[in-house]
DNA sequence: AGCACGCCGACT
DNA sequence: GTCGGCGTGCTC
């Protein structure tokens, strides 16, 4: 007898419109996992619907391999913010569906069976019980005025509501952050808490652990980022589905963590750039916070000192109720900043007399310097005086970066490519020796001081000098044990540190990023040098932070004189406005890469046309504005050419509509396979 | 994206 | 003779 069929709508990990239909012997519970016959592969995929015909050829449907159990299907609710996200950011379900899983529970050849109940999990949970005494002892700080109501206004919002929490550094945001967690944990509810970079996972889990243990049990808090093993992420995640868990922390990824009920979630430092997801699906994990704090009724907490202009819009509006923090909760004022107006003064290899001066000041008390500057490498490239030659990458339209190696040997290292070439000798255009380094980066800086302040322990915190795993939280201990009295750094050293006796901040080359062509770079040096210039005095003492620029008199920096965000925003927001820039307009943008630039733009030209079409027929003509391909400003890295199309409208749902049309015709228009496209909705760099 | 098929160059 | 280079075609 032929059993009974049902249709089985299935998602995959396939860069293909999907999703696909299989035939099983039952209907299949929507999220639940199932192995299935894809091409000549076998693949895992989700179960999203069993249709009542399906959208095939019946003769061509094969039948669902397995359905797996070894884990509830996932919830509906976690559905609907996977839908979402592929709605917005135009995706195909299944590519946001299956990357948000942990690897043991996509991968087919990982796939073991309905999990024993004394598993690995267990064994865990009962290790993690045995050392819970050392949390007694914390004793938690009286909160101040604006922290109590902060605490008051989340904890007492009867459903949904954003808050963005508005403080400068060293004003008590965690504290605030912990408050509100203990009492939502207290109710029963879940809590999941954002943080920007892996690196910062570790404090906050300490805090966590040893503040909320009581309401959220020994093994209560799971973490969530992509610097766990598989097994690690696997584990987190089974303890956040089956309830075990009452707090996620963790980097962006973790917004997809599966908590059925949500009562706070937190994005500290909401404005930093990697909440971005910046390969795969690009989304936003703060928006996408935000979305999950809607549709679980739950309190949203952005948390920052400079938020992202849009966050402040969204305040300003009233969207979001803003909760300020005045002042630093430990009675250490705001450091002095002061602008070092480069134009007339005698600088000694980037460093003006005041800099200078200033870290002898602090060398002579015993108190710590930070010298910043946002570029590694020993200088951005070697040059000939005679010819006028730089070192440039055969792969990449970029210099190559002089770097000093472990043995004093210099390289030359292209930051894009990863390409790496010995120093010539001579000049290869006209045998010139005098090949000299062009500008400075943090290992010249660190050289230049080291031979300036023989006696001073120095020591450089950059991509280059935290290489090796583990070797960034040994720099810090350093610098915290007070081993170190010069600190050389790049913007490593702006986040989330806090070093007790650091008195002085000095700012190198501010300037570089003050004429790029990104409408969001004043934000971003605003954001930075406010964080950057909070290292400084956060426990007592007065702290001095000074800013080499040669353009005092812009608003950005008049602005951080007078640690005046608001008035940075104001004057920002009313730019964005007049030309009509985000958080004003919507955007989204197109790029393409390919053999030949010819390529690269050809496509995009053809994809504006079709979007001609597209706004035509949707009677949406005007309604989004279309601008003309450009290459980007790199324009080749390792010998692939670039070029982008940027999108833009007054409206999102307009822009939203027309893209849902266009996504469909692109992959047709690509179909010669010389370019590659990506469509990014709400680009952070354009 | 994979994965296989397919049709041309240099080697144990 | 075959091992393997990557063009191109397909996936419910």
């Amino acid at each position: 007898m032929v059993p009974p069929a049902a249709w089985v709508r299935v998602v995959l990990d396939v860069p293909l419109p999907g999703p696909f239909d299989y035939r099983h012997v039952a209907p299949v519970e929507p999220g639940t996992r199932v192995i299935v016959p894809f091409g000549r592969r076998k693949l895992i995929g989700v179960v999203v619907d069993n249709p009542a015909e399906p959208g095939y050829e019946p003769s061509q449907i094969k039948d669902v391999e397995q359905v797996l159990d070894d884990l509830p299907p996932l919830s509906e609710r976690w559905m609907r913010l996977a839908r979402f996200a592929a709605d917005y950011y135009q995706r195909p379900l299944g590519e946001v569906m299956l990357p948000a899983l942990p690897g043991p529970l996509r991968k087919v050849s990982a796939y073991q069976g309905k999990r024993a109940s004394g598993g690995p999990v267990a064994r865990q949970a009962r290790r993690k019980r045995t050392a819970r005494d050392d949390a007694a002892a914390d004793q938690p700080p009286t909160l101040n005025e604006a922290q109590q109501a902060a605490v008051d206004a989340i904890v007492g919002a009867p459903a949904f509501h954003a808050f963005l929490l508005h403080g400068v550094t060293g004003s008590g945001k965690t504290e605030v952050y912990l408050r509100a967690a203990e009492q939502v944990l207290a109710r029963g509810r879940q809590v999941l808490m954002l943080v920007p970079e892996i690196n910062l996972t570790p404090q906050f889990e300490a805090a966590l652990r040893a503040r909320l243990e009581r309401v959220a049990g020994a093994d209560g808090l799971a973490v969530l980022h992509s610097g766990l093993s598989e097994g690690e992420r696997l584990q987190a995640w089974t303890r956040a589905v089956d309830g075990r868990a009452r707090i996620v922390l963790g980097t962006r990824l973790a917004v997809f963590a599966p908590l059925e009920d949500l009562g706070l979630i937190v994005v500290d430092e909401e404005h930093d750039t990697s909440y971005k997801q910046q390969d795969g699906l690009r989304y936003s994990a703060r928006d996408l916070a935000v979305w999950r704090g809607r549709d679980a009724a739950a309190a949203v907490v952005l948390g920052s000192a400079t938020p992202a202009l849009e966050t402040w819009y969204h305040a300003t509006r009233g969207h979001y109720t803003r909760l300020g923090l005045p002042t630093r909760a430990r009675a250490a004022s705001l450091p002095a900043v002061r602008l070092v107006d480069t134009r007339r003064l005698p600088m000694e290899n980037g460093m003006s007399p005041q800099l200078l001066d200033g870290i002898a000041d602090r060398l002579a008390r015993g108190e710590q310097s930070l010298v910043f500057l946002n570029r590694r490498g020993y200088s951005p490239a070697l040059h000939c005086a005679s010819c006028g030659w730089v070192s440039q990458c055969t792969r990449c339209t970029a210099f190559t970066v002089l770097h000093r190696g472990s043995h004093g040997m210099h390289r030359l290292q292209c930051h894009h490519c990863g390409y790496q070439a010995r120093v010539p000798r001579a000049c290869p255009d006209c045998g010139d020796q005098d090949l000299k380094p062009m500008g400075r980066g943090t290992q010249r800086v660190e050289e230049y001081l080291a031979e300036k302040f023989p006696a001073a322990r120095i020591s450089r915190i950059d991509a280059d000098s935290t290489r090796r795993k583990g070797s960034a939280q040994a720099l810090f201990a350093q610098v915290h044990a007070g081993e170190v009295d010069i600190l050389v750094g790049t913007q490593m050293v702006a986040k989330g540190h806090d070093f007790a006796n650091l008195t002085l901040v000095g700012v190198l080359n501010a300037d570089s990023m003050l004429f790029s062509q990104d409408f969001r770079a004043p934000e971003r040096l605003f954001a930075q040098l406010m964080q950057v210039s909070g290292r400084a005095g956060r426990h007592g003492g007065q702290g001095e932070v000074l800013i080499q620029t040669g353009y005092p008199e812009q608003s950005v920096y008049q602005s951080l004189l007078r640690h005046d965000y608001e008035g940075f925003a104001r004057h920002a927001l009313a730019e964005r406005e007049s030309v009509g820039l985000p958080p004003y307009a919507f955007q989204a943008l197109l790029s393409a890469e390919a053999r030949e630039l010819a390529q690269a733009i050809d496509f995009l030209q053809r994809a504006r046309d079709e979007a001609e079409n597209v706004l035509a027929e949707a009677g949406l003509p005007g309604g989004v504005t279309l601008y003309d391909p450009v290459p980007l400003r790199v324009v080749r890295v390792a010998n692939v050419e670039r070029a982008q199309l940027l999108l833009e409208s007054a409206s999102r749902p307009a822009l939203l509509a027309f893209l849902r049309r266009w996504v469909g015709v692109l992959p047709a228009l690509a179909a010669d396979g010389r370019a590659r496209w990506l469509l990014e909705v709400d680009p952070l760099e354009i």
